[in-house]
RNA sequence: GGAGCCGUGGUGCAAUUGGUUAGCACGCCAGCCUGUCACGCUGGAAGUUGCGGGUUCGAGCCCCGUCGGCUCCGCCA
C-alpha cells in the first residue's frame, strides 16, 4: 500500500505550526459527527490531535471521515489552523490547533475493540490481558512503558558512566539447588538431561569477578517457578550488580548515587542519602516486617514486661511459653464503635491471631471489656509505654513472637492505609542490615540460607557458627523502599574453607556441593577477589516510580496469577513429535 | 496446597425472601444536527446469567462440583 508518510508526530503540532501543511499517521481515537461538520480525535504514542472535516474544504475527504470508527488506522494531510477563539482545548498540548484536512486515507480497519481506548476504563484485568495491545494502546500504559525504558536507559548510562561493563550471561544454565524452583529446559541432544532457566546470574557473575571484570551489571531476565503475586511474576527483569575489592559501604554507596539518579531524572525529586540503615532485629520488631513502609510511624510496641505477673490468663499463659504481648496506639480512634473494634478483630484473626484486647483511653481513664483483669497501675504502665493519650484506642496481640509480629505488621500496614496515615507522594528509603546467615527449616529439619549460600557471615559472628549457628548474622543487606523489597545483595564469600563450612552446616556434602556448584568451586581455586553485590528487582522499580499497585502494569505481556499469558495461551500442549525429539513421555495424572 | 472476593447483552454494573417479559449506563447500528472535544437529540439491535449437576411447582439467586480472574497465607536463597 502507499501512502502518505506522516510529517509530525500526533502530540507534536502547536500554534507555531500554523499554516503548515502536515500529514499525520494514527489511530480514530473518537469521531464527533455534528452532521455538518467531522472532527476526529487522531492518536498516536506522542498524543492527540483533533482533525477536522468540513464539506465545503473538501467533500471528499468528509465523504470519507462519515466511513471512519474507532482504532480505524488513517493517514491525513491538511493545513494546521488556529481553532476559533472559545474552541480551544487548555486540556491537551495540541488544543491550540487543529488539522483542517484535505485528504485522508484508510490505511487500515477495525473491528470495534472490546472496551474502549482511554485511561479510566471500567474493564476486568482478565479482557485487558486478553486484548493487550489494545490495553497498551492506552496512554497510561504506554507512559508506563516508556518510563520504564527511560530507567533503564539512565541505569545504563550510570553504571557506564562508573566503569562497570555490561555482560550478557547464559538463560540455558546448569539447575542448582537451593531456593526457588528452576523452570527446566529438556536436551535434545542430551536424553534425560536439562538446562534450567537462571532464577538470577549469581553464580556466573561471582564467576565474572574471578575473570577480574570488577564492576559488572546487567539488566536481565530471571525465572522462577514459584506462584504469583502482584509484584511476582515468574519472570521478571533484575538490575544485576557485582564488584570486586569492596564492602558494604561500596555497594551502599554506589547504589544510592543509581537511586537518587532515577528519583531526580524520572520524578525530580532530589532523596537524601546515604539512606538511614536498619537492623533486621529492629525492623521485626519495631514494623513487624523485615520491609517497612517508613512513610508513617504507628511503631508496634512491646509490653510484654508489664504484664509479666497479670491476672489476666490469656497473657500470662502466653509469656509463661515464652510468647510476647505487643500493641499499636491507634491515636484518635477511642470513639471506635462496637463494630468497628469487632472488624478490628476479625483483621486481626485473618492474619492468624487468637484474638485482639483493645483499651480505650478517655477522659484520662482506660477503658476496655478487660479492665477489671488489671491493676490500674499496670494500665497506667501500659498508657505511658504506649505513648498514649485522650482519644487513643491501643490494641494488643500476644502469642509466640514471630506470630505477634507478622500480625502486627500485617495490621500496621492496612492501619495506615484505612487510617490515611500514608503520603502517596512520598518515598523513603532504607538499607535493612544484619540478617541472619540461616534459618531452622523445620520441615526438612536442617539449617537453610536467609539469603543464599554463598553469603558471607560477619567476621565477628564466623566463631558463633560451632556454636549457635542460628545467631550468625550475614553481611547481606535489601534496600526498601515504601515496603516493597526493591533490592537485596551480600559481600560474597571468597575462601574456599569458610564456604566449605557453609555447605557442611547446610547439611550439603562436599560431593553434592562439588556436583551441584562445582564450578563455582573450581573457579574459586585460581584466585578469586573479595567481592560483594546486589540485585534490583527492576519491575517492582517501576511499578513504584509510575504509582501503579501491580508490576503487570509495567511489563508488556505479562502473565495472570495462575502463570496463564491470557493473550497467546501459554502454556500450552505441543505436538508429540516435539516431545518425542526431546525424550519426554508425559505421565497423565488421574 | 489453603483462604477470601468475583463471574449476568460487546463492556461495567443492577435484579427485594427463590416468583411476571432479566433492568441501567457506556459502547454498537440507523436517522437528525456546522465548532465539537465524554458532542447532543431520536429510534433500534443486542442475554445459553462461566460450565456441569442437584434441590424446588419454579433457580441469575440455594447446594455440590468444575473452570477462569483478582487479593492474601504457604512458597518466592
Amino acid at each position: 500500500m502507499i501512502f502518505k508518510k506522516r510529517t509530525h508526530t500526533c502530540g507534536e503540532l502547536r500554534a507555531s505550526d500554523i499554516g503548515k501543511i502536515v500529514t499525520l499517521n494514527g489511530w480514530v481515537d473518537r469521531r464527533r459527527d455534528l452532521g455538518g461538520l467531522i472532527f476526529i480525535d487522531l492518536r498516536d504514542r506522542y498524543g492527540k490531535t483533533q482533525i477536522v472535516f468540513s464539506p465545503q474544504h473538501n467533500y471528499e475527504a468528509f465523504q470519507i471521515a462519515k466511513e471512519l470508527k474507532s482504532e480505524y488506522v488513517i493517514s491525513v494531510t491538511g493545513k494546521v489552523e488556529r481553532r476559533p477563539k472559545g474552541a480551544e482545548n487548555p486540556s491537551i498540548p495540541t488544543g491550540e490547533i487543529d488539522v483542517l484536512a484535505d485528504e485522508v486515507q484508510i490505511l487500515s480497519k477495525s473491528e470495534t475493540p472490546p472496551f474502549l481506548i482511554e485511561d479510566d476504563i471500567n474493564v476486568s484485568e482478565e479482557l485487558r490481558l486478553k486484548y493487550r495491545y489494545l490495553d497498551l494502546r492506552r496512554p497510561i500504559m504506554q507512559a508506563n512503558l516508556i518510563t520504564r525504558h527511560k530507567m533503564a536507559q539512565i541505569v545504563r548510562r550510570y553504571f557506564d558512566e562508573n566503569n562497570f561493563l555490561e555482560i550478557e550471561t547464559s538463560f540455558l544454565v546448569k539447575s542448582t539447588p537451593e531456593g526457588a524452583r528452576d523452570f527446566l529446559v529438556p536436551s535434545r541432544i542430551h536424553p534425560g538431561k536439562f538446562y534450567a532457566l537462571p532464577q538470577s546470574p549469581q553464580l556466573y557473575k561471582q564467576i565474572l569477578m574471578v575473570a577480574g571484570f570488577d564492576r559488572y551489571f546487567q539488566i536481565v531476565k530471571c525465572f522462577r517457578d514459584e506462584d504469583l503475586r502482584a509484584d511476582r511474576q515468574p519472570e521478571f527483569t533484575q538490575i544485576d550488580i557485582e564488584m570486586s575489592f569492596v564492602t558494604e559501604e561500596d555497594v551502599f554507596n554506589i547504589v544510592e548515587g543509581l537511586m537518587a539518579r532515577l528519583f531526580k531524572e524520572i520524578k525530580g525529586i532530589e532523596i537524601p542519602t546515604p539512606f538511614p540503615r536498619i537492623t533486621y532485629k529492629e525492623a521485626i520488631e519495631t514494623y513487624g516486617t523485615d520491609k517497612p513502609d517508613l512513610r508513617f510511624d504507628l511503631k508496634i510496641v512491646n509490653v510484654t514486661e508489664i504484664f509479666k505477673t497479670t491476672e489476666f490468663k490469656i497473657f500470662r499463659e502466653t509469656i509463661e511459653k515464652g510468647g510476647i504481648i505487643c500493641g499499636l496506639n491507634l491515636k484518635g480512634c477511642a470513639n471506635y464503635s462496637r463494630k468497628q473494634i469487632d472488624e478490628l478483630t476479625t483483621l486481626a484473626k485473618n492474619y492468624g491471631a487468637g484474638g485482639l484486647v483493645h483499651f480505650k483511653v478517655e477522659n484520662g481513664e482506660i477503658d476496655s471489656p478487660v479492665a477489671k483483669y488489671f491493676s490500674k497501675l499496670s494500665l497506667q504502665k501500659l498508657k505511658e509505654k504506649m505513648d498514649a493519650n485522650d482519644g487513643d484506642l491501643m490494641i494488643l496481640v500476644s502469642d509466640e513472637p514471630q506470630k505477634v509480629y507478622s500480625i502486627l505488621g500485617n495490621m500496621r500496614i492496612e492501619l495506615g492505609r484505612k487510617l490515611n496515615l500514608i503520603d502517596e507522594d512520598e518515598f523513603k528509603l532504607a538499607w535493612i542490615v544484619d540478617f541472619p546467615l540461616l534459618e531452622w527449616d523445620g520441615e526438612e529439619n536442617r539449617w537453610v540460607s536467609v539469603h543464599h549460600p554463598f553469603t558471607s557471615p560477619k567476621l565477628e559472628d564466623i566463631q558463633l557458627l560451632d556454636t549457635d549457628p542460628g545467631k550468625v548474622r550475614a553481611r547481606a543487606y535489601d534496600l526498601v523502599l515504601n515496603g516493597n523489597e526493591i533490592a537485596g545483595g551480600s559481600i560474597r564469600i571468597h575462601d574456599a574453607q569458610l564456604q566449605e563450612k557453609i555447605f557442611r552446616l547446610l547439611g550439603i556434602s562436599d560431593e553434592e556441593a562439588r556436583k551441584k556448584f562445582g564450578f563455582l568451586l573450581e573457579a574459586f581455586k585460581y584466585g578469586p577477589p573479595p567481592h560483594g553485590g546486589i540485585a534490583f528487582g527492576f519491575d517492582r522499580l517501576v511499578m513504584i516510580f509510575t504509582g501503579m499497585k501491580s508490576i503487570r502494569d509495567v511489563i508488556a505481556f505479562p502473565k495472570t496469577s495462575s502463570a496463564i499469558s491470557l493473550m497467546d495461551e501459554a502454556p500450552s500442549e505441543v505436538d508429540p513429535k516435539q516431545l518425542e525429539e526431546l525424550h519426554i513421555q508425559i505421565k497423565r495424572e488421574d
